[in-house]
DNA sequence: AATGAATGAGCCTTCATTCAT
DNA sequence: CATGAATGAAGGCTCATTCAT
């Protein structure tokens, strides 16, 4: 009995993960606006009905996604840097990895700021908020540790590691936008930059 | 007859300016999803036909929504800092004037960067879009002559430009989407802290 | 006082032939779909508004462009021809006229089609409709005088008469809508053919 | 499994056949301009939105019901006339099988010619177009066939069936339209006429 | 007589969602 | 669990017509 529930769970799962899937790919070709659930159902080899059995509504796949998303941003962050480089070499990996990602993927960018802007009545209840802001955190922290390993405290910490995510968020918003060509420069350099001068800063404050 | 034809195209403006106010109530109110015509001409008191007298579809008004916006950030730009001040307190100046419109306004920051995505199929023509993208760089322009005043070069000028920009807009959509409490940080103090350590980076550098 | 009145209809004539030729122009333009009455007060040099002075409505217009049209089109028969001419010679100079009055303006021909079928509430009394009815008979009677000038009584010629009206008709339609292509064929050379054809088998009859 | 596909498969093409029914019933009641799909999906007892799970778009419908019209007037077409008649006869009931069938259904001619001038946007494609046309010339084919089998040649016969078509027509628009009341005229009558003098026409010339 | 702003009803179309099967 | 037909509300937009000026 037992056996046959945890069978239909991981079925039951499965699915959904089928369905999410579907969802990522149909949001990557048609963007946040062309992603109607009957292209996604479709996507998925479903009928629009049974989108429901498995998300309450529209809005909840976000949810779903946006977590998703959280997950391989934490292992694009954990797989990056070795144990052995010093806390300069690992800032710069860790702060490297999570910028890469974004903009290697800039839907999963667009996510994460659609759920927070664009969906409020449904979809994001409070308490997925914080499990998802949890997750973010947890993939910046690594940059802090290191930053606490090259000698600041925790808050200069904190608050060195929120600079460092805000530049590199306006630099992917510009890259994404296009609005960055208007200047002529590249997003990827400009964090490098940035990221070298921190840790120059760094080194002669010590 | 000149003064009847004037009175007409007083009354005329005045009535799309009306429109435009309810389209950025409407929008503030409702997101840029929420924004319908029918929407918008309700908010102005009027019938959803009589909105394609004043504009020529939906995206136009957002066009000229934004134009009027980028207005604004120029005038709130033009009156900040004064003309004795050094490079640096200039700099200064500048920086914080168009950051802290944005920080006032932040429904302002939404529209310049829908604009440029969401919008392609009438509305945002090429041309508007250059007039637009200008207007923008006028604003942020008196920044770039304070970094050359302060010894960069032209190149060097824009790339710091840039990344200022790139910092600032970092900041804003964090504090927009709330993301930065999560951080227990605020917004215009760390602007602050990247302008003074920028400062105090290129007087060490002269 | 009468010469001021007399002033004033003429005056007025003289403008509802403006809005008259405005609407043809349009109608021409763009078909008889896209015939709004704004593009044709604009056409004019009106506003909308201005149309309802000289037109009850939308409609009332089509019945006086189609009257015109029959004035232009007997115009043309009359023109055609000569007195001198024999019988035969006449019958194909006022069959030609009508035929290729209506090749050289098929929207003429969509005029008289519209108005009887596409219209019927209001616009086309049945008043107006026996005028125009007698103007078009006015038009191909020629054709019947020289039928019976032939030989043929009252009763054949109007017979031929209406199969010699049909037999245009049909080659107008098919060359209007493109089908005639469709057999490779042209229609005033095939309208000619019928025009010899029956002439000859009167002759031979006679 | 399949039975129950194929029971689905013929549901669901009833349906449409109810939707296609239900559009040539408001066609013939209000004309083509009056033709909405509101309209449509209301005498089929559906609301707006189901019309577009049976068809593409408004367009769409029209070269269906074309296509149909089309299928039936080749059926009446095939099922005149018979095996053993003179190449004569059979002209002549073949040719009164087309005519007959849009005397009787005035609609369907109506519809041929709206869909090559009314429609172009989308909906008639040119291959649909091709498809059609291939349709109605297998419907006057017969007749092609007959007028060879008296003896005219490929180029003679097609001349003759041109005009045999544009004659029918002619007279078909007359009687639709009520011009031919006009001449005191009946259209089939004219119609005979011609189909004989045309007989009689090529067996004196054979 | 003419304006032209405004209406209101209508158009085609899309789509999240429901529910009988 | 899955179907998929159907709904209903909404979207952007057009246009003949009216009416205060």
């Amino acid at each position: 009995m037992e056996a046959k529930q945890q069978r239909q769970q991981a079925l039951n799962d499965s699915r959904r993960a089928l369905i999410l899937d579907a969802a990522r790919s149909v949001f990557e070709r048609l963007g946040i606006e062309g992603a109607s659930i009957r292209e996604i159902a479709k996507q998925a080899g479903y009928t629009p009905g049974a989108f429901y059995s498995y998300f309450e509504n529209k809005e909840a796949i976000y949810g779903a996604l946006l977590a998703e998303s959280l997950e391989r941003l934490n292992a694009a962050v954990d797989a990056a840097g070795s144990a052995t480089a010093t806390p300069a070499d690992l800032l710069d990996a860790k702060a490297s990895a999570w910028f890469g990602f974004y903009a290697a993927n800039p839907r999963d960018l667009d996510l994460g700021f659609y759920l927070v802007q664009g969906m409020q009545p449904r979809g994001l209840t409070a308490e997925l908020n914080y499990q998802l802001n949890d997750r973010l955190h947890d993939a910046l922290r690594p940059c802090e540790a290191a930053l606490q390993a090259m000698g600041l405290n925790a808050e200069e910490a904190l608050r060195e590691n929120t600079s460092l995510f805000a530049h590199g968020v306006g630099l992917l918003l510009l890259q994404h936008t296009g609005r960055i060509r208007m200047f002529g420069q590249d997003a990827s350099m400009l964090f490098e930059s940035y990221v070298i001068a921190l840790v120059e800063r760094l080194q002669r404050g010590a």
